[in-house]
DNA sequence: GTCTATAGCAGGATAGAC
DNA sequence: GTCTATCCTGCTATAGAC
């Protein structure tokens, strides 16, 4: 790249290339020649720009992952603020919308869960920040809302308003983060229709889950 | 160790220590040295026995991945045979049990898991093993069962009692693969109390998300 | 800020003694 | 079957020219 290219341009190219690569392989996986040849600049210029590999992918969670996770929940809250009241349903639904057709592109939401199924597999001290950044401050902002409109009341415990949060959590990361092998057993590709598809599936599955709706057949 | 150690020791005690340490860290995180010193044997004992690392990954879905899931699903269709006819909440619940209750100690469960999850997230040559052999035909024979016994029939179509079941399927990888995770943000300990709460979440949540059930409370 | 060149080390694999 | 010794490749990181 040239240097006449905004002064920031390498910088931001290795943060680009250094997620999609750490969402796709994993942080071992991935080599520093390989993402500063993605990134079309040189091997040096990551321990120039980050001092090392390690904090490259830190810097990957603090300056991209971090903020897109604050664009799906605002994008949550603003569904449901939209609204003058809302029930337990909005919130599962408004959930759901958020991050399956939220503000990111599909590519982004692909690499999002990636990096997160990774960090919940083994976390490093990726997932440290992570944990305390975005997902138990949201997660708490969500059961409270839930429980607020009476969900998880007695006589169901909290824990288990707990548990159907992260159940319908892990639907979502699941078949954002398997999309391989959700096509290879369901035999369809994960395309835009596909996709719709899944959303419906996921708000019905989830709402009857938390049993907030009668069952749809019976 | 001894040369007394009956023959095939050392080429088990790979098989094992490797299976632990790929379902940690991942394939590429795991060096050869690290596997060896584990087992206490080595380090060219891997190349005499599998020839490469990467054909110890291999066999080590075929000799213990592939086996280990042929016991749940053993345990799965034992649970049902059991009784004379049954039902689709109890195929459910047979699944579920199966999963996280059945043959498997704890520890074989978050091993079995992390690797599904690993290859699910990016498929190498050992999910096509893992899905043609085991995920891929069981997953057709729940779905023949249930949609013999009526989940999945008109109006509903087929395609929706696949997503039903790969749905439950997400949620117990899920609690198996991320238990740093749950325990994160749950804030209880993934110990034996937990899991037997997770089991009955897990029914629970699948039954009504299926609409097998009217929910529990309303 | 970007480059080349290279240090320094860890990785997988193999040859050959025992 | 198991060991030691070693090859060679690829890695991260850094020094220093431009």
């Amino acid at each position: 790249m040239s240097k006449t290219d905004s002064p920031k341009a390498t910088r931001e190219r290795l943060l680009n290339e250094a997620e999609a690569l750490f969402a796709e392989k994993g942080y071992e996986a991935v080599s520093v020649r390989e993402i500063t040849t993605a990134a079309e600049c040189n091997l040096a210029a990551v321990n120039y720009h980050f001092s090392s590999k390690w904090n490259l992918y830190l810097e990957v969670f603090r300056e991209r992952w971090i903020p897109r996770a604050r664009r799906i929940h605002a994008a949550f809250r603003e569904s449901l603020n939209a609204k003058e009241a809302f029930s337990p349903t909005d919130v599962v639904e408004a959930l759901a919308r958020a991050f399956l057709e939220g503000p990111l592109t599909d590519e982004e939401r692909s690499r999002h869960h990636q990096l997160m199924a990774r960090e919940m597999a083994k976390p490093s001290g990726a997932f440290e920040l992570l944990a305390r950044e975005a997902m138990q401050p949201f997660f708490m902002e969500v059961a409270g809302m839930l429980h607020q409109v009476g969900v998880g009341s007695s006589p169901a415990p909290k824990d288990d308003l707990f548990l159907n949060i992260l159940s319908m959590m892990a639907i979502v990361l699941f078949y954002n983060f398997a999309r391989n092998a959700v096509t290879r057993i369901t035999g369809k590709p994960y395309d835009e229709a596909f996709r719709k598809g899944l959303v419906e599936h996921i708000i019905r599955y989830s709402l009857s889950g938390m049993g907030l709706q009668a069952p749809a057949r019976s």
